[in-house]
DNA sequence: CACATCTGTCGAACCGGTTCGAAACTTTGG
DNA sequence: CCAAAGTTTCGAACCGGTTCGACAGATGTG
């Protein structure tokens, strides 16, 4: 494989000669520059990563920790996962994914050892232990999702609480008065899923001044329990009328489940959604959704990190934490109630 | 951030004595093998990936290029992935994770500038414009999923034939005389996924053999697309007793299908998918399934890939093309052919 | 007691880039 | 025609590790 000395020598300049006309950072004379091009072309070179990231302290590499949780939607998370791949490459940038259990040796590792310039947390718990690692990090990060102290991190994340108004407010506007909220497992609650308490807390703040009754429970991860679960509380609930639905097991088990009991979709039960459009797709949801955006997400999070990675100015602004705003899409499954 | 030099400072001796006494590569007194391990804790040292990487000409990291088409379905490639970078880090491997829309840059990208110690190829196409130029790297590569010319490759793949005969032996042996295989798209085959034809002709073969009339039709990607062929097929071969499915969306949209038609599986039609049990548990599919094991598939490759980079003997060992044998998964959707 | 051997440590070179300061060569102006 | 200024190129140092050969001191042998 050719090095810049190579490179030099076919051109026949020194190798800062041959550095500076093909990085453009000094003035080299039109003819010695394109020798060196020429140069370089013919033996096909490529200046090697780690010799480069030695000498700039930069490796154009970034980190993508994430944690897979055996009860979780995985599904889901690819969304999120090429986000933030594809904007990184667009910004030339690659990408490392860790999927390593362990989360706080793996962030440990890539920023210690740098191997990256900066990284971006996903899953994050409301008591994240990676966070006190990052914050002492000589890079910097940013994290797709909300943790309990954002002090000192850029934040990115859908605006949870406003998903859970937008739902209640949609449906109560429509006339409906009783409702079911189906949210992730409580297991998922127990490890700091922090964004499941907060689209439900806000929705019950606002079912509240409402005047709407609202059930709000957890939910299952898996078939069958959760078809169960969703036939429970239809059966126990008679008289809700509208159905919201942060759980995306719940949601992708839903048709067959309302099929089952006969129940049509918009006019016996309006149902709305949180999930992103591709999972609609993929799982032919026909329901009216909250557009969770996880690409747009992912991408955000890396614009802003490369920011701050590449500018000595962004690296002193003030950290941001900035959300999404929840959209309903396709409106299609919900209707007013039915008079009984 | 300590260098290796603070260390050696910190603990009185040379640089070299320092990396000797942390890597073990020499005997040192055990005296100063202590001191050296005591500053390096005291400082916190770690290892610069970089500097490691250009003076042991190897990263630890290896590359895994994936290429994802829009009209694909994406959440199945995500147990491919966790496979890879789960087995890669039990090894002591990062993984670099490109999913670039231009696969031929991309591997160029990541080999020439010795990014990677090897590579991991997936969604391999009959004609793969990436392989000559895996051929012609310097680091070694493996493929998941089996392309035209395998010469100079380790591949690794389900064994799509073999899955085509047993889905048509097993119906046949229950008693089933006709029945419909639903591929992927047309455009997937286009593209050059050679798993499509190869599962395909295989049971045209053997159901030819046994003297069963085989529909083979290509399926759709999206819904409502794919439901309504679904219906359609059903339509037009009333005689059919028997579906195989090599296509997930096709398997993800049946149930619903077959509940509006009023059908019972395994009852009044049989079925038989292939896709893996974390798909079916995902979308609760209830058909029996031959598992197509993404997460071993990606574990295998890994595995034979780092023995070549590490290995000097491994190295100039043959190259394999290994099969995984397709296994018949929860016969729960199967059943003699009612008398009509 | 001289000499060979073994052990533990050090210095220097190397990996392949980047970058700074200075040297060599041109051009300009008095 | 010479000095000053500007342009272009070179040499050397550095980034942070690893590794080879040599050296010093301790140990063993005849």
């Amino acid at each position: 494989m050719a090095t810049i000395g190579d490179v030099a020598r076919e051109a026949g300049v020194s190798r800062s000669t041959a550095s500076y006309a093909l990085s453009g950072k000094r003035r080299i004379s039109e003819e010695v520059r394109q020798r060196v091009l020429a140069a370089a072309e013919a033996l096909a070179y490529t200046p090697n990563a780690g010799a480069r990231a030695l000498a700039t302290a930069q490796t154009k590499v970034l980190g993508l920790l994430a944690q897979f949780h055996e009860d979780e939607f995985a599904p889901a998370m690819m969304q999120y996962i090429l986000g933030v791949t594809n904007t990184a490459r667009d910004l030339g940038y690659d990408t490392l994914l860790v999927t390593e259990a362990d989360g706080v040796r793996a962030l440990r590792r890539v920023t210690d050892s740098r191997m990256v310039d900066g990284v971006v947390l996903m899953n994050i718990a409301h008591d994240d232990a990676r966070l006190p690692i990052l914050r002492a990090a000589p890079q910097p990060g940013a994290l797709v999702g909300l943790p309990g102290d954002c002090s000192g991190l850029d934040v990115f994340d859908l605006d949870f609480e406003e998903a859970g108004r937008l739902m209640v407010d949609h449906l109560h506007r429509l006339g409906h008065r009783e409702l079911i909220l189906v949210s992730q497992p409580e297991h998922v609650v127990e490890r700091g899923g922090a964004y499941v308490w907060r689209l439900r807390d806000a929705a019950l703040e606002r079912a509240r001044q409402r005047g709407v009754v609202l059930h709000a429970v957890y939910g299952e991860s898996r078939q069958p329990a959760v078809g169960r679960l969703l036939n429970h509380l239809l059966d126990i609930h008679p008289e809700a009328t509208g159905l919201l639905i942060n759980n995306e097991a719940a949601a992708a088990a839903l048709p067959s489940v309302t099929h089952a009991r006969g129940l049509r979709v918009p006019e016996d039960l309006s149902v709305i959604g949180r999930y992103s459009a591709e999972f609609a797709a993929t799982f032919s949801l026909p329901y009216s959704h909250i557009e969770s955006a996880p690409d747009r997400l992912g991408a955000m999070a890396v614009r802003h990190l490369v920011r701050r990675v590449e500018s000595q100015a962004a690296h002193e602004e003030p950290f941001v934490v900035r959300f999404i705003s929840p959209e309903l899409a396709s409106p299609g499954s919900t209707a007013p109630p039915l008079p009984r």
